[in-house]
RNA sequence: GCCGGAGUGGCGGAACAGGCAGACGCGCGCGACUCAAAAUCGCGUGGGCUUGGCCCAUGUGGGUUCGAUUCCCACCUCCGGCACCA
């Protein structure tokens, strides 16, 4: 009797063994191809999470392939130890998060050997350890130096939970919460250091060295945001310059108000008294709405006038100056032009508040409308218009007519003859033309221009003098809206010297004008803001800062790091950073004067520390730089790095721009941190939902191990989904990659009936069997390699079921057998590596399995020598024959017509037509 | 609103340079073993019908094609990201 798979017994000593062994420790060796395979690292909460079972062990297994392809794959592990859990946790329990954190990395480090992964542990990194968050002191010291880091006041996100400012990353969703704990944040006016990613915004739009998922690269570059256009210099009528970035340069004549943000530094300035108060009544406002997250939708614009007036510098027209909330002080310059006539937003503005409408780009259509008003017009011209060849229609005894643009002088020499006296009509389209009857034809191209013409209509009709602008007067003709406002780049109007310039060139013939006249310059704009690294918080890295009464801020010099962070610390239960009541760690001397001074008492996002964590594993007891520069020349950059998609525009957007500046600092030779990404997806409750505590739907990896062992959770989670996409968990479902190992230890253990194992196999059986093998390594090296975990397990259980049927074969314990054992065990050692190694050692192969070369198939042995012909009638499955490979067209065809199913449809008739498509199918067309 | 991704049996999922839809697994049904149950083994398992055969089936409706889960158009639903970005 064989005995019983018992995972809980072969599976510790396993772990062991390779550990005494040292089989997964990686060294440097420049004979061989280097690969260096890193899944992101987890934080210490305590215990291990099917998460982080997901995340790695797949990552395991191919790290474990790519070694037995012959590469030295380094596979590192360590833990990203700052944070506020721990924080949280010595506040709540009186624990110190040292103590916590190192008691949960003991632990989880327990936890992660249980996987079987092949981490080579000599080279764990533990973020909170100050030989690890003295480097973080170290760059930023030369982050410092280049100007990379600076300390600016800004409105900035403040999580009020976390009792700490936040990086804009770290800001999610239109609710606007806290990354971390999802409360949503609120603003704050506050000093804060920052890191001065913009500078490398346009570098970090380059992803042609990366192969990333194209949702991240998508994410990034979203997040990056760049538009191209020209910043505007305005000025005041007091001569303050007013500068605005627009991408629409070309439609500048027809700005015809400007709107500054409500923070905007000049709004103090340019304001006159009258306007004073309700000025400050509307910025208190703005600044409680945006914190009260703006959560009515209703996105009704809102704005006040400061009394002032800016000078458009194209034309000199006088534009007043408002301020509204609809202007971000975060994004360009704070300032915009308003062009109401091409910019959506604007247009809603202008006519909320009654802002005049200059249109200077020619509507896209070609199209213009005009509307002779019931009663404004005399006998015969419906027949006249017919006459001429114009198109409208009658509504309520008014003609609406649309006419072509190039038609526009004629309809109005026509129109004007037929329009009763005192009245008046428009020509909407390519400008704005208004024909008075017993005036002259009169064109909305300016603001004087837009006044006169209202002035004249109002003088004409009371009805219209509540209008407050053209607009507004020609918004009232449902007929005319569609031809009000457009954002197309079309030909130029009304735009002085410019006029008539076609769309394709109009930008930048504008942007060369406005270099001329030096009012302007081509400039290009990102969203992406620089990142906000302080922290109120205690557990993280102390910025190596300090500020003299005499010498301002002063850097900690690069000796004196690291700057440690005190143990005696006494937490306030508000969670406010206990450093800042710290007298000792507050009260230093000037590194510059040696005078009293005090240092610096935020602490880093912990986000810093894992934008370079892929460096410091190469050498994590290094002291003489933030990693041993031998270690790096071979290893770096990773290979191959796998990891959540939650990381996009945080984590990985800061360590590509991280290793930017390193190179820039001379540190590395390459531009990318990691050149290949590859997320997975996420693990659901049984319920399908999100696992959380909460919902009593969490699966602890511990206990699955416990019942199942690890070798099948492993099976299991590689095997229930696209790794990428993820997917419910089924506690049935387990159930069946825990069979197929069951399976394969009977199948490879249990003796061979003698009675087979004696008789000699026939050389069909044999070849049939060496078929499978061959094509079954096929699958699974392609699978493996497209990172196809579902597809490459389901073939080894397909493999398995192969086996079962030719063990009851004489072909049992041939040769072509023994191979297929071991091709089996070999394939098996990267998804499953404790029984794999289990009963290789046992069928007497020389240990260790996973020093084994990765096994090769022969495609003539994985050739098959049939395959089934379908036969179709008009698309139709009809029949099916086996066939040899090589089949003839013609033979085919010949198999195909004489098919009883096929004859039958036929029936007598000739086929129409006969499509032949090699190795597949036949179909008939009748 | 904009930008991505996805809709396939009872369930998780296979198969897409257009060519046998449902690999593999779970579950379920029947049978064997058992006093019995579990475990295990064998067989079956998309739906329907007038069942030696045929019809319908890959979110919905169209289209291209000899042939569409796959390509095109329109729409619906779900998930993710962004959201007054000038």
């Amino acid at each position: 009797m064989t005995d019983p798979y018992v995972p809980q017994e072969i599976e510790p000593k396993w772990q062991q063994r390779w550990e005494a062994d040292g089989i997964y420790r990686a060294v440097v060796d420049p004979d061989r191809p280097k690969f260096y395979y890193l899944t992101m690292l987890p934080y210490p909460s305590g215990d291990l999470h099917i998460g982080h079972w997901y995340a790695m062990t797949p990552s395991d297994a191919q790290a474990r392939y790519y070694r037995m392809r012959g590469y030295n794959v380094l596979f590192p592990m360590g833990f990203d130890a700052f944070g506020l859990p721990a924080e949280n946790a010595a506040i709540k329990h009186g624990i110190h998060p040292r103590e916590w954190t190192y008691a949960n990395i003991e632990r989880m480090r327990r936890q992660l050997r249980s996987m079987g992964a092949m981490f080579d542990w000599e080279r764990e990194a533990v973020t909170c350890d100050p030989e690890y968050y003295r480097w973080n002191q170290w760059f930023f010291l030369k982050f410092y130096e280049r100007g990379l880091a600076y300390r600016a006041r800004a409105a900035v996100d403040f999580c009020p939970s976390c009792n700490t400012t936040l990086a804009r990353e770290q800001v999610w969703g239109e609710e606007r919460v806290c990354e971390r704990c999802g409360t949503p944040v609120v603003k704050k006016d506050l000093e804060q250091w920052f890191f001065k990613i913009t500078a490398y915004a346009e570098e970090l739009l380059d992803f042609s060295q990366i192969e990333w998922p194209e949702r991240v690269v998508t994410m990034q570059r979203n997040w990056i945001g760049r538009s191209e256009g020209a910043d505007v210099i305005f000025r005041s009528e007091e001569g303050d310059e007013i500068e605005v970035f627009t991408t629409r340069p070309d439609t500048l004549w027809g700005a015809t108000f400007m709107v500054l943000a409500p923070e905007h530094p000049l709004v103090e300035k340019l304001t006159t008294p009258e306007y004073r108060e309700a000025v400050e009544a509307y910025q208190y406002q703005a600044a409680r709405q945006s914190e009260i997250q703006r959560l009515a939708l209703d996105k009704e614009k809102t704005g006040q006038f400061i009394g002032a007036y800016a000078i458009n510098p194209v034309n000199e027209a006088r534009i007043p100056i408002w301020i509204a909330d609809y202007v971000l002080m975060t994004y360009g310059t704070g300032a915009i032009m308003a062009v109401p006539a091409h910019d959506e937003r604007d247009f809603e503005f202008a006519l909320k508040f009654g802002l005049p409408v200059i249109p200077v780009i020619a509507p896209p259509s070609g199209q213009a409308k005009s509307v002779l008003r019931a009663g404004s017009y005399r006998e015969g011209l419906t027949e006249a218009l017919r006459e001429a060849g114009f198109a409208f229609e009658e509504a309520d005894g008014d003609l609406q007519v649309t006419l072509d643009e190039a038609d526009r002088e004629r309809y109005i020499a026509l129109v004007r003859s037929y329009l009763k006296p005192g009245t008046w009509t428009e020509v909407v389209g390519a400008g704005w033309a208004f024909v008075f009857a017993d005036g002259p034809v009169m064109n909305v191209g300016s603001i004087e221009e837009e006044r006169r013409i209202l002035e004249r209509c109002q003088e004409l009709d009371p009805a219209v003098q509540a209008k407050r602008t053209v607009a507004e007067l020609l918004w009232d003709q449902a007929f005319y809206r569609d031809l009000l406002f457009h954002d197309a780049y079309e030909r130029m109007i009304n735009s002085g010297p410019l006029t008539g310039t076609p769309g394709e060139e109009a930008v930048r013939r504008t942007t060369a004008w406005l270099e001329e006249r030096e009012v302007g310059k081509a400039a290009v704009n990102y969203r992406l803001r620089d990142w906000l690294i302080s922290r109120q918080r205690y557990w993280g890295t102390p910025i190596p800062i300090v500020y003299c009464p005499e010498c301002g801020t002063v850097p900690v010099p690069e000796e004196e790091l690291p700057v440690l962070l005190p143990e005696d610390v006494d937490w306030r239960p508000t969670g406010e950073n206990p450093l800042r009541y710290h007298e000792a760690f507050l009260h230093t001397t000037c590194p510059r004067c040696g005078g009293p001074a005090h240092r610096e008492t935020d602490t880093m996002d912990t986000f810093v520390d894992s934008s370079w964590y892929q460096y410091r594993y190469l050498s994590p007891d290094y002291d003489q730089g933030p990693w041993d520069p031998e270690e790096g020349a071979y290893w770096l950059p990773v290979d191959q790095y796998t990891g959540g998609i939650e990381h996009a525009t945080m984590h990985l957007l800061y360590t590509r721009f991280f290793t930017k500046v390193l190179r820039d600092l001379g540190l590395v030779d390459f531009d990318e941190p990691m050149l290949r990404l590859y997320n997975q997806g996420t693990v659901l409750g049984e319920d399908g939902e999100k696992m959380s505590k909460s919902r009593g739907n969490v699966v602890a990896p511990d206990d699955l191990v416990e019942q199942y062992g690890a070798d099948t959770v492993r099976a299991y989670l590689m095997f229930f989904a696209r790794w990428d996409q993820g997917g419910p968990w089924d506690s049935q479902g387990i159930k069946g990659p825990r069979r197929f190992l069951e399976d394969v230890w009977r199948l490879v253990l249990e003796p061979v009936d003698p009675a087979q194992a004696e008789a000699t196999p026939t050389e069909e059986q044999v070849r049939v069997l060496r078929r499978k093998t061959h094509q079954t390594i096929k699958r699974c090296t392609e699978d493996m390699e497209a990172f196809a975990f579902n597809t490459y397990v389901a073939a080894l259980m397909e493999f398995r079921n192969v086996l079962q049927e030719a063990k009851r074969t004489p072909v049992a314990g041939s040769e072509a057998w023994e191979e297929a054992i071991e091709t089996l065990l070999l394939l098996m050692a990267p998804i499953t590596p404790h029984i794999a190694e289990e009963l290789w050692v046992r069928t007497g192969r020389p240990y260790s399995i996973h020093q084994q070369r990765w096994p090769t198939w022969d495609e003539a042995i994985a050739a098959e020598e049939t395959f089934t012909l379908v036969i179709q009638v008009n698309g139709k499955v009809r029949d099916r024959v086996e066939v040899p490979v090589g089949i003839s067209e013609e033979k085919a065809r010949e198999i195909a017509l004489a098919s009883e199913a096929v004859r039958r449809r036929l029936n007598g008739r000739e086929p129409k037509r006969v499509i032949y498509v090699p190795g597949r199918l036949v179909n008939v067309v009748v």
